[in-house]
DNA sequence: ACCGCCGGGTGCC
DNA sequence: ACCGCCGGGTGCC
């Protein structure tokens, strides 16, 4: 219970940034103390804009009352202290550890406390020399902020009698005082960043995960007895790597042992205990390379000291029970692949089966009683939640039981003592979330101490503010990983989650890994890549699907071939295609005329949709519940507007991201001016620039009680649009598919394919066809129930003579675990905005299992909006190629390239 | 703190 | 002397 209690060092702690408005906010309901850590996500995110205005020599004061001590050299924390007694300018310095060394003297402290308090800048110090002082010691400051704040914090400097000298060259980083025997020299990075291109940061960032399989990564280990497949040559190599990591003793990266101390060579921080290593790190596989069966592999076989877990071996009378029960795990799993929220948990005789089963695995006479924690707690999205189930019951070999429980659903069990005793604890990012967030101290996931966490998709709590996050960095293990495909999604600053985690001495703290780490990466000072490769490299396997073991691909895969087939409308579908055309060219014009292109941004879209939808058929584009009219009607009327907008926007498959968190949209609400982001994320830019918010788009004014958002009846009333008794037609695409399928059917009759569209209407339509032409076939969209979906897919996977040879497929339907390796040949019939949603949807069959070669066949209807979506795609393509290390996009520059999209995809 | 600063004691040479 | 100077007490914010 205690490590609950303790106020925690190294969690989500935002000292540096915390926001005077925000500790008034809550100070006035009575939180002071809670408060800080719930700052926004948008003020302080932007410290990576920052550039330095100057440095200030100042001291140190009281040391003799502190215990906190520092080296020459040392980077040291200013930390305001609105509530000291004496001062109310306060300034803390607190040394690398977070314990306090002095007061900034008050003089000092009393000009510093406004430019603190209003974030005008970031305070930086390190200590120059004279650590070894007892009463003051001096301190080199560096004043960080954005360009149009320099003048305010000048000035508020020169009211106090202050004066920034200019940002000497060595002194950007503090780092001239790290340079020493081990540590990079800086030079001049400061002012003028050194930006570099989107080539030179590409080339950097590809060779941070090369040599990774040098070093003792290379080592293969067999599984333990309990193991029940034999593992692949890589995947050995990374139970080896695994096994060595959880029982290494080296000490983190950069950290060195210097006479008795342990040297920080980033910080120059020094202690006397040996700091621990990461038991654990990154395994960054790609995804198809069985990180699941790693992972399983490594909770079977290193449980203490090497040894194997110790799991029972089942004798044979016991063991037709445990199957049965198995059986059960896997019926539970797989109605289980809903939504996260509780009105879609599967069916509860199923779960109390199940745990019924767990209670009385449990009654069994247990073999071990060890005095350490025994589990591993394991926490995924739910969309993979069965896949680990299922992983589990066929990579534990039949002999031996595991008892694993499902820590999921309205009725799981929380009591600690039970889920301690098991081997795995199975729940998700958002029951864990949902725990912690009733209560911190009461959610049981918390009161554990486990041998192991698991983080599966750990990319999911790339957002430091977000709920899940907090509950996941305040949990306590002695062995932690983080199982990623994409290590690094956008930036570097993802990073900084996982990272802290792994509980890596300083970064847990974010002052540190943004000044040693993210800003030099970020400003591009030398060194700075190389730093954050050498951090990477010592905690990450990675291997991606072309890498090579002894010389040889790592999986053979079969080729993959993407050819694009041009389509000729016919006649009737050009004229529409063109008039509709017409229409809309005509009205955006206007809007970009009257320079409201954004205001109109979802209309926009949903010309875009029905062109597109006029690609490939004719019937698609029959929404047209055309919301052009401004006209402002009564407030229902003008709501009812805006969820049509809303509905326009996220039903156009272009993929929307909230223009703050620059994720998927989540909980969707439409302001007035018509853009849509997160709730969470909206509602926090209101309360951060109160009592005058706006926009992040365009700046018009922004209320709480203006947004709307889409309930549930409405976005299912809106999803089964279905189509009337309209008599069926074909359309030029579906006959180039049919030409395409039949010609193939007659060449090799078993060949399967995916016919793959992001209009489910379209699907239906193509139904028709298959029918016509005597296709069997099977479909798969993200309205089937659980329970239909595992059907669809079975059926189609399966060789059997008469199973389907087509599979009708919704671009985005099934997680990634998805496999449909049966079918060899994909059909594209309409190209998505983002190209790494087809990519995606292609290795759903070129993937591990897959015997032939893949050919996927793009429809690209000619002279129409589909060929720029291909120039869009392309653009987007090289953008995520490059786009690690930039910074943020800000919001007139996500502005700026969303106009751009629209004058490229319509032609102007 | 081998400082600065404060405030009480003190007062030609 | 409503000063200077001395020397003891004292010391973050």
């Amino acid at each position: 219970m205690s490590w609950l209690c303790r106020p925690r060092k190294g969690g989500v702690d935002c000292r540096n940034y915390s926001h005077n408005s925000s500790s008034e906010f809550y100070s006035s309901l009575g939180l002071e103390g809670f408060s800080v850590a719930d700052t926004s996500g948008t003020v302080e995110e932007d410290t990576d804009s920052a550039i330095l205005y100057g440095t200030l020599r100042g001291s140190i004061v009281g040391l003799r009352y502190y215990k906190g001590v520092v080296n020459n050299n040392e980077m040291v924390a200013l930390q305001r202290e609105p509530n000291n007694p004496y001062d109310k300018n306060a300034v803390k310095v607190n040394n690398v550890n977070g314990d306090q060394v002095g007061h900034i003297k008050k003089e000092l402290a009393a000009a510093l406390a406004g430019i603190m308090d209003n974030k005008l800048a970031v305070v930086e110090g390190v200590v120059p020399y004279g650590a070894k002082n007892v009463f003051t010691m001096p301190v080199q400051m560096s004043f960080w902020g954005r360009e149009e704040n320099k003048e305010a914090v000048l000035d508020q400097l020169k009211m106090h009698g202050f004066k920034l000298a200019p940002p000497l060259k060595e002194c950007g980083f503090g780092s001239k005082w790290i340079s020493g025997k081990t540590g990079p020299t800086y030079s001049a990075p400061v002012h003028a960043a050194v930006h570099l291109t989107t080539e030179q940061l590409k080339s950097e960032f590809d060779k941070l995960f090369e040599d990774l399989k040098e070093d003792d990564k290379t080592c293969e280990m067999e599984g333990a007895e309990a193991v029940g497949t034999l593992l692949l040559p890589h995947q050995k190599q990374a139970l080896a790597w695994m096994v060595s990591r959880e029982n290494s003793d080296n000490l983190p990266p950069f950290w060195e042992e210097r006479n008795n101390f342990y040297y920080n060579i980033l910080t120059n921080f020094a202690v006397k205990e040996r700091p621990k290593n990461v038991l654990g790190g990154i395994l960054a596989d790609d995804m198809g390379l069985g990180k699941t069966l790693t992972t399983i592999a490594l909770i079977l076989t290193n449980f203490q000291d090497g040894k194997p877990l110790p799991v029972e071996k089942i004798t044979s009378d016991k063991s037709y029970e445990v199957r049965w029960k198995k059986k059960i795990v896997s019926q539970y799993s797989k109605s289980s692949d809903l939504g996260e929220s509780e009105e879609c948990l599967p069916l509860q005789t199923e779960r109390s089966s199940f745990n019924y089963c767990t209670a009385s695995i449990q009654s069994v006479e247990k073999k071990y009683s060890e005095d350490g924690p025994r589990t591993t707690l394991i926490i995924c999205p739910l969309s993979v939640l069965s896949n680990w189930i299922d992983q589990f019951e066929q990579h534990t070999s039949q002999d031996f039981h595991l008892n694993i429980y499902i820590y999921y659903g309205s009725d799981r069990n929380k009591d600690p003592a039970i889920l301690s005793e098991q081997d795995v604890v199975l729940t998700t990012y958002n029951v864990l979330a949902t725990d912690y967030g009733v209560s911190k101290y009461d959610s049981p996931l918390h009161k554990i101490k486990w041998l192991r966490i698991v983080l599966d998709e750990a990319h999911t709590i790339r957002n430091p503010n977000a709920q899940q996050t907090k509950a996941v960095l305040s949990l306590e293990a002695h062995r932690r990983w983080v199982l990623t495909g994409t290590p690094i999604q956008n930036s570097v600053k993802d990073l900084w989650s996982l990272i802290s985690f792994l509980k890596l001495k300083p970064f847990t703290d974010r002052e540190w890994w943004h000044r040693t780490i993210q800003r030099p990466v970020t400003m591009g000072t030398p060194g700075g890549l190389r730093r954050l490769q050498s951090l990477i490299k010592s905690i990450t396997l990675r291997r991606t699907k072309i890498s090579k073991v002894k010389g040889k691909p790592i999986l053979e895969l079969p080729e993959r071939k993407v050819l694009i087939q041009h389509v000729t409308l016919a006649e009737e579908e050009r004229q529409i295609y063109q008039s509709v055309k017409k229409e809309g060219k005509v009205a955006i014009n206007r809007f970009f005329n009257e320079g409201t292109v954004l205001a109109h941004y979802a209309d926009i879209l949903g010309v875009l949709l029905r062109l597109r939808q006029l690609c490939c058929h004719p019937h698609l584009c029959t929404n047209t519940s055309s919301s052009f009219s401004v006209g402002s009607n009564t407030p229902e009327e003008l709501r009812q507007m805006l969820v049509n907008k809303m509905k326009l926007v996220l039903s156009s498959g272009s993929d929307e991201e909230c223009a703050v968190c620059l994720e998927s949209l989540t909980l969707p609400v439409i302001t007035h001016c018509a853009h849509v982001f997160c709730k969470p994320c909206i509602y926090e830019v209101i309360r951060s620039e109160q009592p005058n918010a706006s926009c992040p788009l365009c700046r018009s004014e922004l209320r709480v009680e203006h947004l709307v958002e889409c309930s549930l009846e409405e976005e299912l009333n809106s999803s089964n649009g279905k189509k009337g008794g309209q008599e069926w037609i074909s359309s030029s695409k579906i006959n180039a598919l049919m030409h395409a399928l039949i010609e193939l059917r007659k060449e090799n009759p078993t060949i399967k394919c995916l016919v793959v569209s992001q209009f489910t209407t379209f699907l239906s339509l193509i139904e028709n066809a298959l029918k016509k032409s005597g296709f069997v076939f099977t479909r798969l969209d993200g309205s089937m129930a659980q329970k239909k979906r595992v059907e669809a897919i079975q059926c189609f996977q399966s060789s059997q003579a008469g199973s389907p040879t087509v599979m009708l497929l919704s671009l985005k339907a099934g997680g990634v675990g998805l496999n449909l390796t049966a079918a060899s040949r994909v059909f594209l019939m309409d190209p998505a905005w983002n190209p790494a949603a087809e990519d995606q949807c292609f290795d759903r069959c070129h993937r591990l299992g897959q015997k032939y070669n893949v050919i996927i066949t793009k429809f690209i209807v000619k002279d129409s909006v589909e060929e720029n979506m291909l120039k869009i795609q392309n653009k987007k393509r090289e953008l995520a190629a490059g786009a690690f290390a930039t910074k943020k996009p800000s919001a007139s520059e996500i502005k700026q390239t969303k106009i751009n999209e629209i004058k490229a995809l319509i032609d102007l």
